[in-house]
DNA sequence: CTATTAACCTACTATGTCAATAGGTAAATT
DNA sequence: AATTTACCTATTGACATAGTAGGTTAATAG
């Protein structure tokens, strides 16, 4: 299941990406549209910023925004960051211990096909398509 | 992510099919051959009974058994009962609330769409599949 | 008819994640 | 100097995950 940590993000981007106007864009405004509770964005909009998808601008007339064009933000790499992993099952995430009975594993072709399925899913579709 | 649940479900299917001999297999052979703790498979398997995916029986020749034909169970079902449903989001569970942005939402069609991929792909997988 | 086997049942627990909330500090502009 | 806005640390309640513990019922074998 994919939390709200990684679809707030996008929509955030999207938010972002429909009401670019050049300069920075205050949380509060992304948060009142949404309908999203700030103080839980700040939370979420911190890691986009760390993590380089954003870039954000303290003080008056300061905000968050895009560091590339929509076409380039791959959903997949959005809901990557936020979410730690694409991964469907354990044994197939990132930093996962190695399996002792993955050579022996009947299911494991089935799980890597469907991360395979997922992987490619995500990795095709960009934010501009959503817009 | 699929969690242990689902997984062990099958593998315990899997072990079923593979030791087919048209009597019960006990359950502590299954945990055995599949280095599971007995007591969670308790669990699991107590839900696979009621879910009609398997038949136990009690007492000395008691155990567990398929029934149906490994090419009779699709792999979307199983999971789909340990898990409680199959949605990606939360928005698209089965018993969800209805969303009061859906027909607003720029994302919902992007979930609809892997959620589509994700039923699609389990419920084209068969036990037999896997054997 | 008794011992044994094995399912079945209820309850508990430790750990972690999710989705926030609370209350502040630092930075930049007017 | 006042205001705006990002940035930071900490805490919370609810729930899920992955088990463990210990007992009761049912059925068969000797």
């Amino acid at each position: 299941m994919i939390s709200t940590r990684g679809r707030y993000a996008i929509r955030v981007m999207l938010d972002l990406a429909e009401h670019n106007n050049g300069s920075y864009i205050p949380l509060k405004d992304i948060a009142d549209r949404q309908g999203i509770s700030k103080k839980y964005l700040e939370i979420i909009v911190k890691e986009m910023v760390s993590g380089g998808l954003l870039v954000g601008a303290s003080g008056k007339g300061g905000g968050y925004k895009l560091v590339r064009t929509p076409e380039e933000y791959t959903i997949g790499e959005i809901i990557e960051l936020m979410e730690g992993s694409l991964a469907t099952v354990a044994c197939l995430a990132d930093g996962a211990a190695p399996c002792p009975r993955a050579s022996a594993c009947e299911t494991l072709p089935l799980w890597a096909e469907y991360d395979k399925l997922t992987h490619d899913f995500f990795y095709s579709k960009r934010l501009s398509d959503l817009l």
